[in-house]
DNA sequence: ATGTGTTGTTATGAGTTATAACAATTCCAT
DNA sequence: ATGGAATTGTTATAACTCATAACAACACAT
């Protein structure tokens, strides 16, 4: 299912962590990066490479916070390509529901939002 | 939910892979190798370092079948952990469906079986 | 019998993720 | 206010996973 989704995003140049990401910095804008890697599992270390592609591809915008701390927000061109990419996540997800059986189908997107909130 | 599941069998000395092709394994006697492969969708080149894994444990044990091809079969070790990682794996179905509501809870499993049945 | 495809295997490269270290800076308790 | 502790972004690197290519040995169909 995931590599499903991973081969509908590749066309706009998007990873399924760079969705996520920019999903999350348009949810949270100038949220500083180790915060966002705290919400995505992903270790501080690790970040770096990811926005820095996103950075380099025009998506989203570093500022200096405080010295220490850098402010994330989305470019007006990374706005574009979120907007592309939830399309896709969208289709996808309709692609996906299609695929159970309609008596068990208005449970599916409950049952699975279920499993991760606390 | 993937890497609960992972942790969970860790402590078996188990990854998830081990599992799925012990459980083939088990379901289909003398299967061959590039044959289990197929149906795990890994790389025959990457099944020798998990077979190998699994014979150095003592799990599984590999026969010449015609001088190409070998055939796989657990030992009685094997067939013992994989009742271990079995029960492992039931007790993480509990766990996962106790959390989504009651009233989805039925169509659950149907639902997900149903995703990658074509 | 001969060519075609398959098997198990090695070697290797690409990609991902985790760990450790570091300097700079902020935060907090006294 | 100040000194110790924790945090941030970053680099470097090691461990792992996964895919590709090549190979010799063999099976199999025509």
């Amino acid at each position: 299912m995931m590599s499903e989704l991973v081969q509908r995003l590749a066309p706009l140049g998007l990873r399924f962590a760079d969705s996520s990401a920019m999903m999350l910095i348009a949810a949270n804008p100038g949220i500083t990066a180790s915060a966002l890697g705290r919400m995505l599992d992903i270790q501080r270390a690790n970040m770096v490479p990811l926005l820095n592609r996103l950075e380099v591809a025009g998506l989203i915008e570093r500022k200096p916070l405080n010295g220490k701390s850098h402010s994330l927000a989305l470019t007006e061109a990374g706005q574009a390509k979120l907007d592309q990419g939830e399309r896709v996540i969208a289709e996808f997800e309709t692609w996906l529901i299609d695929r159970v059986p309609e008596e068990h189908r208005p449970h599916f997107k409950p049952a699975l939002d279920a499993l991760w909130r606390d």
